[in-house]
Parts: structure tokens; C-alpha cells; sequence
RNA sequence: GGCGCUGUAGCCAAGUGGCUAAGGCAGCGGAUUGCAAAUCCGCCACCGUGGGUUCGACUCCCACCAGCGCCUCCA
């Protein structure tokens, strides 16, 4: 039974959906202003892994992850850089686009624009004029608060003692926490015709109209960053909830945020600190703000993706992450066992794992009584991944069994000897490839191991190098069996100072590049 | 000031009202190995502080301390 944590009720609820067996998922996607930091990546990560979970619990999954490319910011950037905002735009979704694939994010049915979303979020801002929860002025549309009896119910706030946004915008609004459904366009600002007059979107509208585009007015997953909870969230469900008098999403999940936590000082609380013009502590914090926030682009290149993807896995979702280099270096360590269990495999087996066929729902991996000790221990250690993941979808946990389950499998390897070729009796290699399929099955679940990481070539391959190395393992073999033990040291050593690792096994020396 | 989150081993991080408190990194023993590497086995936590509830709390409640988020169009 599968339960959720939603932000509405502060309680983890049974996951229950609209219509039985499908889930429509709404992630609150990027402001494509700015090439995307490894923030950017928390969301699309964690959500990609519920939706492969979800899937793999039997549901139909249709995920929705909008790309905001209208915007103050993007306005503003624009000017900044003398380029026009369209351009711009495409040029930031095409930089996420390529973030979130390496990721392994690729499981996103909608990537719908905010600008090719117009007529339905101006006829969302009308609709609500219409049914008197908005009016407009001068140009802009605002939302009145005051006729929403259920405003702040999201994220606990009393209506008064909101500040609202300020600005010139400010003496428009009947009330300070007023918020803009449409902004009317200043001259050569980007402008779309409405009724009101040229302009464009307030910052949450879109959602609420794309959302009920594509997925309807009620669905079932509304996720994001906890800082969307206030205002955006809030506002979407005031607009949506007045709009249709139902209910826009049965469970709000938020995401923690990543936080530079070994870059940057301490960032005390506003009220309690003056921050006497701590320019660089405001800054610091939260890893959208921090200058350290280098683009993702750039973290690409001195991590393997998959090690950034478990990275972001290895806590709960809902806890903030402590961002550091070290801590991903870490985890790229203790990743090094599930790779090195995967040549072990194909050694052994002569199967290729990633060809390997794997369940790809819990339904379909059932295991009878009586498959031996292995499979056994193996089916218990899946039980607890599944006990995890339903808990709130805890990935945390799941990793623990993958840790376990080839512990279990390596063991199995060592306890038969089958690195020995004359050990490798069928019956055996049954059972180490069925125990292998589970791991590969529930590390699907997860988004993990899908795909062969590139080997990076360190060398031209033209086929030299692998002939020199046999010659060098061939060479070695002879001086050891002759228990000339100083030359076959004598090469192995001279190797691992260039990188090139040796590795005796039973069936003979294996060489890597490091 | 308002709303809220967090505090578990050297570091990261799950979890539970009572059985030996996951897993990872680092470290230390051992098996294996000619020696290594890898693998396996073992060791390493009185769960922020002080109270309270309870037969019993790390787990529930209160207070305090520390860190953090939002209340300002940040994912």
C-alpha cells in the first residue's frame, strides 16, 4: 500500500488516485532565463524516479513539466544581453533539456511553453472575472484574494498579516495580497493581445491553465521546490479551486531544497540577523542564489551523471541535500562496487547486463516458494526496497537494499566460486542471473543502472592498446609461474603509476584504465 | 514578528513506543591472494540538552539550545 506525503494535510495519505490506475502529475518546471544549476535538477530527478515507481506499481503515469518562458526575469535577462527573449528562452530549454536528459530524466510525456499556452490562460483569467474572483485595472488582472474563503491553506497563512507584492503595481490592487493573472506590457516589453489590453501572464496562471489543459481540473500529483509552496502553489490552487469549485490536485509533494552547505557561510534568519549589508551571506543559503551555483553543464563534466542521479536519490526527498563535490565524489566511491558486481556478471554469466531481461512491474516479478536460499534472501531484500518506496516514496532506504542485494549476489559468486569456469555449473548460474534480474528490476524502479556508462577513452582505440596489454598480461603470467614475483610486481606496478590497473582472478588477469 | 523544517557513529544518511537502530564513505581486524586489487566476514552510535507521559521512548508531549526554509515572481 503505497502512501504519500501531502503538504494540504501535513499527513502521509493511501495513495488513491482520480480514476483507478492512472496518475496525472504536474512538476512546476523551469524559468528558462538562465543555463540550469544542479537545483534545477532535484525536482525532475526525484519526480522522474516516483513516476518510474508508479509505473512500476501498475499505474499508467502521465507526466507534465512546464517550461515558464515568459517572465520579468526572462525580460530582464533579455535586455541584459541584447538578445531577443524568444531566443533566449529557447536557448536556456535547450540547456535543461540536455541537463535533465543526462540526468536520465526521460520519462516526461508534456513539456507544454507558457507562451503557446496564451488563449487558455487568458480565457482562465476571464473565467475568473466572470465568476467574480478577479477583476481587472488598468491593464492588469488581479485575483481578489478576499473572495477566496480558503486562501492560505496550503501553506497556513492568515490573509492579513500578508505583505503582498509591492512595486508600482501596488496601488491597483484592492487588496496587498492581490496577485497578478495578467501583467499589462510597458512599451517594448513582449506583449500578447488580451482583452485587458497587451501584456502577458502573471507568474502562476500558466500553471493552472496547463495543468487543466493537459491533465484535467483535478488530478493527482501536484509536485515542486518547497519554496513554491508560498505564493505560487497557493495562488494556482486559489485560481484553479474558484475557477472550477473543485479541488486541483489530491496530493501537493515538495521537494527540499539543495543547499550549498560547504561554499558558502552561515545564513542567519532575516528577522533575527539585520544582515548589515551581508551581501554575500543574502546571496549564500539556498544554491539558487549562491554565486557557487555554476551551471549544471559544468558539474557534467567532472561527474559522471549517474553519480549526481544517486546522489540526489540517497536522501528523502522531502529532506534539504547538503551540496558538496565531496559528497558526490563519495558517492561515485561506493558506486564503484554496483559497476564492478556488473562486469562480474557478464564475466561470469557471458551475459551483458544492460541487455539483460529484467520485470518492469512488481506484479509480473513473482517468485515461487522453493527457489533456493539465494532467491529467498534475494525476494526478502525486494520486500524491503518495496516497503521503502512505499513509504513516501523513500529512496533512501530503497538504496540500502541495492547495497544489500549485491552483497548477497557477490557472496553467492564467492561461495560457488564461480569466477572459476569449472565451477560454473547451470543450475548455478540460473540462480545468480535470476538474483541479478531482481537487482536489475528494482534499480529500474529507481531510474538506476539502466544504461552502460561511456567509457571514457583515455586512449586511441585502434585495437594497439589491447594487443600491448595481453602482451604485458601474457609476460606477467610467465615471470609468475616461474615465481619470478619481483618482475610480475615490476609490471604491475609500472601499470597502476600510468593508470592501468591489474586484476588476478581464476580465469585470468583482467586490466582497466583508472 | 508569523508559518514551518531539521538535529541519529569521524562524515553522509534510513528508521522504529519494547526484539541485534538500515545502508554508504572513511578507519580497524580477519578470510582469500605469491603479494595486491576486488569480494566476503567482523568491529566502530548510550539517536542535540532538560523535563514530562508510559510498565517501557531515540521514537509521543513540553521547554530550551543549535542549524535552516518561507513570509520578497527562486526548483
Amino acid at each position: 500500500m503505497l502512501r504519500v506525503y501531502n503538504t494540504l494535510t501535513k499527513t502521509k495519505e493511501p495513495f488513491e488516485t482520480v480514476e483507478p490506475g492512472r496518475v496525472g502529475m504536474y512538476l512546476c518546471g523551469p524559468t528558462v532565463y538562465k543555463p540550469s544549476h544542479i537545483g534545477h535538477m532535484v525536482g525532475p530527478v526525484i519526480f522522474d524516479a516516483i513516476k518510474r515507481y508508479l509505473v512500476y506499481s501498475g499505474y499508467q503515469v502521465t507526466w507534465v513539466v512546464n517550461i515558464t518562458d515568459v517572465d520579468d526575469k526572462l525580460i530582464n535577462e533579455s535586455n541584459a544581453r541584447g538578445m531577443p527573449m524568444a531566443k533566449l528562452a529557447e536557448e536556456m530549454t535547450a540547456d535543461y533539456m540536455r541537463n535533465i536528459t543526462a540526468m536520465g530524466v526521460d520519462a516526461i510525456d508534456h513539456f507544454p511553453r507558457c507562451t503557446a499556452t496564451m488563449p487558455e490562460i487568458i480565457r482562465f483569467a476571464q473565467d475568473l472575472i466572470d465568476k467574480g474572483f478577479a477583476y481587472a485595472a488598468k491593464g492588469d488582472v488581479y485575483f481578489d484574494v478576499s473572495k477566496d474563503k480558503d486562501y492560505g491553506k496550503l501553506s497556513r497563512r492568515e490573509l492579513e498579516a500578508m505583505q503582498g507584492e509591492g512595486g508600482g503595481m501596488a496601488e491597483r490592487k484592492r487588496n496587498a495580497a492581490d496577485f497578478a493573472l495578467w501583467k499589462s506590457a510597458k512599451p517594448g516589453e513582449p506583449a500578447w493581445d488580451s482583452p485587458w489590453g497587451p501584456g502577458r501572464p502573471g507568474w502562476h496562471i500558466e500553471c493552472s491553465a496547463m495543468s487543466k489543459k493537459i491533465l484535467g481540473e483535478t488530478f493527482d500529483i501536484h509536485g515542486g521546490g518547497l519554496d513554491l509552496v508560498f505564493p505560487h502553489h497557493e495562488n494556482e490552487i486559489a485560481q484553479s479551486e474558484c475557477c472550477h469549485g473543485r479541488p486541483m490536485a489530491r496530493y501537493w509533494m515538495h521537494n527540499g531544497l539543495m543547499q550549498a552547505s560547504d561554499e558558502v557561510g552561515k545564513l542567519g534568519g532575516r528577522s533575527t540577523k539585520p544582515m548589515e549589508g551581508d551581501l554575500a551571506a543574502q546571496e549564500a543559503g539556498k544554491i539558487s542564489k549562491s554565486k557557487g551555483s555554476a551551471p549544471f553543464s559544468e558539474l557534467l563534466k567532472r561527474f559522471p551523471a549517474e553519480a549526481i542521479r544517486f546522489f540526489l536519490l540517497s536522501t528523502h526527498y522531502r529532506r534539504p541535500i547538503d551540496y558538496s563535490e565531496a559528497r558526490i565524489a563519495e558517492v561515485q566511491t561506493g558506486m564503484e562496487t554496483f559497476y564492478r558486481f556488473l562486469k562480474r556478471f557478464e564475466r561470469i554469466s557471458g551475459e551483458s547486463f544492460y541487455a539483460l531481461d529484467a520485470p518492469r512491474t512488481r506484479k509480473a516479478s513473482d517468485f515461487g516458494p522453493g527457489d533456493g536460499p539465494l532467491l529467498q534472501a534475494v525476494v526478502a531484500e525486494r520486500e524491503k526496497f518495496l516497503e521503502a518506496m512505499d513509504d513516501d516514496f523513500n529512496t533512501g532506504g530503497g538504496i540500502a537494499s541495492l547495497f544489500d542485494l549485491v552483497r548477497l549476489l557477490n557472496k553467492y559468486a564467492d561461495d560457488e566460486k564461480l569466477e572459476d569456469p569449472a565451477k560454473r555449473e547451470p543450475a548455478k548460474l540460473h540462480q545468480l542471473k535470476r538474483g541479478t534480474q531482481v537487482f536489475k528490476e528494482i534499480a529500474g524502479a529507481l531510474g538506476l543502472f539502466r544504461k552502460p556508462v561511456e567509457e571514457k577513452s583515455t586512449v586511441a582505440d585502434d585495437g594497439l592498446t589491447a594487443k600491448l596489454m595481453s602482451l604485458l598480461i601474457e609476460l606477467r603470467a610467465e615471470a609468475r609461474k616461474k615465481k619470478d614475483f619481483a618482475a610480475a610486481d615490476r609490471i604491475r606496478n609500472g601499470l597502476a603509476e600510468i593508470g592501468v590497473i591489474l586484476e588476478d582472478r581464476p580465469s585470468g588477469t583482467e586490466w582497466s584504465a583508472k
